[in-house]
RNA sequence: GGGUCCCUAGCUCAACUGGCAGAGCACCGGGCUUUUAACCCGUUGGUUGUGGGUUCGAGUCCCACGGGACCCA
């Protein structure tokens, strides 16, 4: 058909267009497609089918053409669609030759729909006996090499679209994802929790110890911040008497980008009035245990080749337990500065002369501890100078009624008694705001508006904050958070504009 | 922010210490009635990320820029 043979891209496209222009002269594209079966569905239908047989099961299916092979007068085909894939069998012979001429056209990627009886072959494959054909849509472009499939990160994160079409892992994910966020909504549902929306676009970026995004609305001509957490408009929930709220929203946080950190992300935060953090570690085990299982793997999973127990119950271990298990001797907040010291040396951990015993606790445990806990472990009792949020504990009130859940290294939740006196409350926001003056951009702001909410009383509650997409890489065993974000945030291709 | 590495055909990858840019897939042409990444035969396809420099000669060496990966902070 054409008179030069080249292939660059341009040329590639070229050959696909003018078909696509024949279509569009003769008539166009069809609108609709009736559909009788999705692949897999035949699949589990047809699966008792023996080799070499031909049923009169009249079916349609709709996907994209993904492989051809050809013998002149039969022709295969390898339709995907959302279910997976079924292959086309042309016969030119019983098919027809008009049939069988338009489907040598079809170019690797085209949308069409396809009617015919369900058969197998002579090696017993399961395929639609093709009679009648419609070419839905063409594909302009070229797919990646159809064994290879697309390999370079870069253009897998950028062109999503082409690494689901050619990538059944990258369809894989995305579709667990979709189960996993489903089973959450699920879980808090069902025990009574309401799930509601809070405001993303806000006068301060409150909640949480990080850097903002800034933004701003030009009608009423201020600064505005896009949320950092969704913490203190649900405690205004519970405030106003939704006993049990949660949301599963888009938090930004103006940071850096590293294999678990992306600047948008998705976490779950939940609420419920009169339970604290003890309760809070049973739902999560439950939560865990249901979410596992709806990815398909189980409790027992297998994360980076190593073996993982999701099954509860979890182990609690405080912070200062499990730094003195790492220094080798019994530390705790009243063990000497200098002594604490010593032990950070030794473990390599850096630290600033001003540091309090809490904080030199702390620093010991982010980085000398946390990366070696593998199994499910809820560290509790986090000094209150890293917990501004948190409800004291009634025993030792330098230590919040708080948790994180450690998984493989990294954290998967965090979550406390809240902190519901008032007075406390600005206390703590005030210990903020000067961390801020003395030039901490982190450092949670003072947030008047919760202050009185709070003053309304929020009863004793328990809240929790889950990390979305990580517990999607653990779940499908994803070492970075780009696999399991559709669109990952990216440096724009061709340079940053200005 | 610092360090190391990468960018070659639409895709996946080659090209010894600087010496004629190549293969497979895809595409195009031919053959083939049960293939499974079909196969066989024959073509075609390149501003080696961009811009400079060194050199008789640069994919290869140097500089800058763009994008990416990994490690560290």
């Amino acid at each position: 058909m054409s008179e030069h043979n080249e292939t660059t891209e341009d040329q590639l496209i070229e050959g696909r267009r003018s078909k696509h222009e024949a279509v569009l002269s003769s008539g166009g594209y069809p609108h609709r497609f009736d559909r009788t079966d999705l692949a897999a569905d035949l699949h589990t239908r047809f699966n008792d089918l023996e080799p070499a047989a031909v049923t009169d099961e009249r079916v349609s299916v709709a996907g994209r053409l993904m492989l051809h092979r050809s013998f002149g007068k039969l022709q295969f085909g390898t339709l995907q669609d959302v279910s997976g894939t079924i292959q086309l069998f042309v016969d030119r012979k019983t098919a027809g030759r008009d049939v069988a001429e338009e489907f040598a056209t079809f170019d690797l990627g085209d949308w069409i729909g396809a009617g015919g009886l369900v058969m197998t072959t002579k090696r017993g494959e399961l395929s639609i006996k093709v009679d009648e054909l419609d070419l839905l849509q063409k594909s302009l472009r070229p797919l990646p090499d159809k064994w290879h499939g697309l390999h370079d990160v870069e253009q897998r994160s950028r062109r999503r679209y082409v690494d689901l079409i050619v990538n059944q892992e990258a369809r894989a994910v995305a579709m667990t994802r979709a189960k996993i966020v489903s089973e959450l909504r699920d879980q808090f549902c069902r025990r009574g929790f309401i799930e509601v929306e809070t405001p993303i676009l806000l006068h301060q970026a409150t909640g949480a110890i990080a850097r903002p995004f800034v933004t701003e609305h030009n009608a009423l001509d201020v600064e505005m911040y896009l949320r950092i957490a969704t913490e203190l408009y649900l405690k205004r929930l519970v405030i106003g008497g939704m006993e049990r709220v949660f949301e599963i929203g888009r938090i930004f946080r103006n940071e850096g980008i590293d294999a678990t950190h992306n600047p948008e992300f998705t976490m779950l935060e939940a609420y419920q009035a009169f339970a604290d953090f003890r309760d809070i570690m049973e739902l999560i085990e439950k939560v865990f245990v249901g979410v596992a299982r709806a990815a398909g793997g189980g409790v027992d999973i297998v994360y980076q080749g190593r073996e993982l127990h999701l099954g509860g119950p979890y182990r609690r271990a405080t912070l200062t337990e499990l730094v003195s298990e790492r220094v080798g001797t019994e530390v705790s907040l009243d063990t000497p500065v200098e002594s604490l010291r010593t032990h950070a040396r030794d473990a390599g951990v850096e630290y600033e002369d001003d540091w309090s015993a809490a904080r030199l606790l702390s620093e010991i445990y982010e980085e000398a501890v946390e990366a070696s806990i593998w199994e499910p472990t809820f560290v509790t009792h986090q000094p209150i100078e890293v917990s501004p949020l948190s409800r004291r504990n009634a025993d030792d009130p330098r230590l919040a009624d708080r948790f994180e859940l450690v998984i493989a290294g990294s954290e998967y939740a965090n979550a406390f008694s809240e902190l519901n006196d008032p007075d406390d409350q600005r206390a703590r926001f005030e210990t903020q705001a000067a961390a801020r003056e003395a030039g901490d951009e982190a450092a949670h702001p003072i947030d008047e508006d919760y202050l009185l909410a709070l003053e309304y009383g929020l009863p004793p509650t328990g809240g929790l904050g889950i990390g979305v997409d990580r517990l999607v890489m653990l779940l499908t065993d994803q070492a970075h958070i780009r696999e399991v974000i559709l669109f990952p945030t990216l440096r724009p291709e061709h340079g940053a504009a200005e």
